[in-house]
RNA sequence: GCGCGAUUAGUCUAGUGGUUAGGAUCUCGGCCUUCCAAGCCGAUGACCCGGGUUCAAUUCCCGGAUCGCGCACCA
């Protein structure tokens, strides 16, 4: 087969490597914002994982995991039910649908306040005799669209399934104060599904109705935040900002800058703060993410969410679609845990100082990644075509299978048996090993890059001389001989590396 | 959600109101093979779903689902 480099090559790779499939249920015709990961899909997001929870214990967070539905009270206190819903006309003719608020913001701009109600819009829409630009109908009620998913639970009683892991972490701040001995900042973080009702899904996994996120929270005190011990470790790091001012002039030109600089130029303002743009630049790079396709550009200050001080995101550059965004860092201030505290009746002011009379809601800064627009990016970012061969050259240690063991003819029952034994002790010694004799070796080795495996074993007739095999590396394809006793422990040493 | 276009094997595609629905590639089996998608033989595998028109629909019509593009939406 003759392979194109272009993007439509990646994108049945996807599939036919058993990455990604859908929309959920295929069979069924699919259901749209719905995805499936097959076996080397899993086995990347699990590879990823295990590095995220590794990094993320070096770090000093500790895990959590909550149930993903809550009762309405829950969303209610987080400003997500109001947040989440936005209003909406709809033409009865041609059934196209308005978002409310910014229709009547366009065409009586007088008139518009921030914040109306249902009712008042409704009241201007008649009392201004509105209609649909496209029909002249004149527009009737204004309906609810509501970007969280609503079910209900027990006897009818109505919950919602949470768009966001964050929230859910929150409610166990009273726990995890306990937990902690009150030493601040408390550091935590929970993977997880979360859901969205999105209007109409596109561009596959980047934007799903059920995605994994990956979220760290730092509970700290406001002069924790400016004074922040570890900033110092990492003041000197330099990261690729895009500020919303240069953004404003239209200056999209990335210029990497130490945190340190950010600091004195204004550009961010809380050390802590600082700290957590590196944690998102180090969890991307690690993962090997090409530097030069990764940026933090900050949200506008109508850009922002309902809860946060300060944004950026982290996008990464694709071929296929852009920059993606694939983590948002948000400085929550103490909206949160004072929402929480105000609906709950509870008290969340905690003593984070060394006076203890003073007390404080503690403020929240927020790391959030999408772990399926990481998967995503990380492969197409890996991807290349190399003088006609696929080579995905992903990170050794998030590669589906580690090594594969290869036969280099398959009707010699010496050599297959030889093999064989080869691939079962490397399993042994739990290296992810694969076992393959169909086709040409050629063939066999052009499989493995597709999976990214880095290292191919491969045993000839020399083998059953000498005890050596050679072992191929993906990128460069080079191979040396190794003495079959020492394979398991060179892999386990190479993978360490 | 609106408008336009599309949907045929795992993947990429050809084509048709009555066809054994064609090809490429993949996959599997056999032969061969002393290292990078070689060759030969054989095999498996598809007309998105529902309804209508028709003697007959994968093909025409209507509805739905999904995908692509534009608009809207993306806290």
């Amino acid at each position: 087969m003759k392979i194109e480099d272009n993007i439509e090559t990646f994108n049945s790779l996807l599939r036919r490597r058993g990455f990604i499939w859908g929309p959920s249920p295929e069979i069924y015709g699919g259901f749209a914002g719905f995805y499936s990961y097959g076996p080397a899909g899993m086995a990347l997001k699990n590879n990823i994982l295990d590095i995220f929870r590794r990094e993320c214990r070096y770090f000093g967070f500790g895990e959590v995991e909550c149930p993903t539905i809550m009762p309405s009270i829950v969303w209610e206190a987080s400003g997500h039910l109001e947040r989440f819903i936005d209003p909406v006309i709809r033409c009865n003719k041609c059934k196209t649908l308005y978002r409310a608020d910014k229709f009547l913001q366009e065409n009586l701009p007088d008139q518009v306040r921030e914040g109306l109600s249902f009712k008042e819009m409704e009241i201007l829409i008649e009392k201004y005799n509105l209609t649909c630009p496209k029909c002249d109908i004149p527009f009737e009620r204004i309906e609810e669209y509501n970007l969280m998913l609503k079910t209900s639970v027990g006897n009818n009683t109505i919950a919602y399934l949470r768009p966001e892991t964050a929230t859910t972490t929150y409610l166990l701040f009273n726990r995890l104060n306990q937990d902690a001995r009150r030493q601040y900042p408390i550091k935590i973080f929970q993977f997880g599904k979360a859901y969205r009702n999105e209007i109409s899904p596109r561009q596959g996994v980047l934007r799903m109705r059920a995605f994994d996120q990956f979220e760290l929270q730092i509970f700290i005190s406001k002069e924790l935040e400016m004074n922040f011990e570890e900033f110092n470790e990492v003041k000197n790091e330099k990261l690729p900002l895009l500020d919303w001012k240069q953004q404003e002039k239209d200056d999209s030109k990335i210029n990497a800058i130490s945190l340190d600089n950010a600091i004195k130029n204004g550009i961010l303002k809380k050390p802590a703060y600082a700290y957590c743009l590196f944690i998102g630049y180090h969890l991307t790079k690690i993962l090997g993410i090409p530097e030069p396709l990764i940026r933090f550009r900050q949200h506008s200050i109508n850009e922002r969410a309902h809860y946060a001080d300060d944004a950026w995101d982290l996008e990464i550059k694709t071929r296929q679609f852009g920059w993606v965004e694939i983590c948002g860092i948000h400085d929550r201030t103490d909206y949160d845990l004072k929402r929480h505290a105000e609906y709950s009746k509870q008290n969340f002011e905690v003593s984070m100082g060394s006076d203890s009379k003073i007390k404080e809601v503690p403020q929240v800064l927020e790391i959030a990644f999408g772990i399926d627009r990481i998967i995503y990016t990380l492969l197409e970012t890996n991807f290349i075509i190399d003088q006609g061969r696929i080579n995905l050259k992903i990170n050794q240690r998030l590669a589906p299978n580690t090594v594969a063991v290869f036969p280099l003819v398959k009707n010699k029952e010496d050599i297959k048996k030889l093999a064989l034994k080869i691939h079962r002790e490397l399993l042994e010694n739990r290296i992810n090993s694969f076992f393959d004799a169909a086709g040409s070796i050629g063939k066999r080795y052009r499989r493995q890059d597709e999976l990214g495996t880095k290292w191919c074993i491969t045993i000839d007739y020399e083998s059953l001389e000498d005890n050596t095999v050679t072992i191929r590396e993906r990128d460069s394809m080079d191979q040396k001989r190794l003495n079959i006793s020492e394979l398991a422990n060179i892999i386990k040493k190479k993978q360490e590396e």
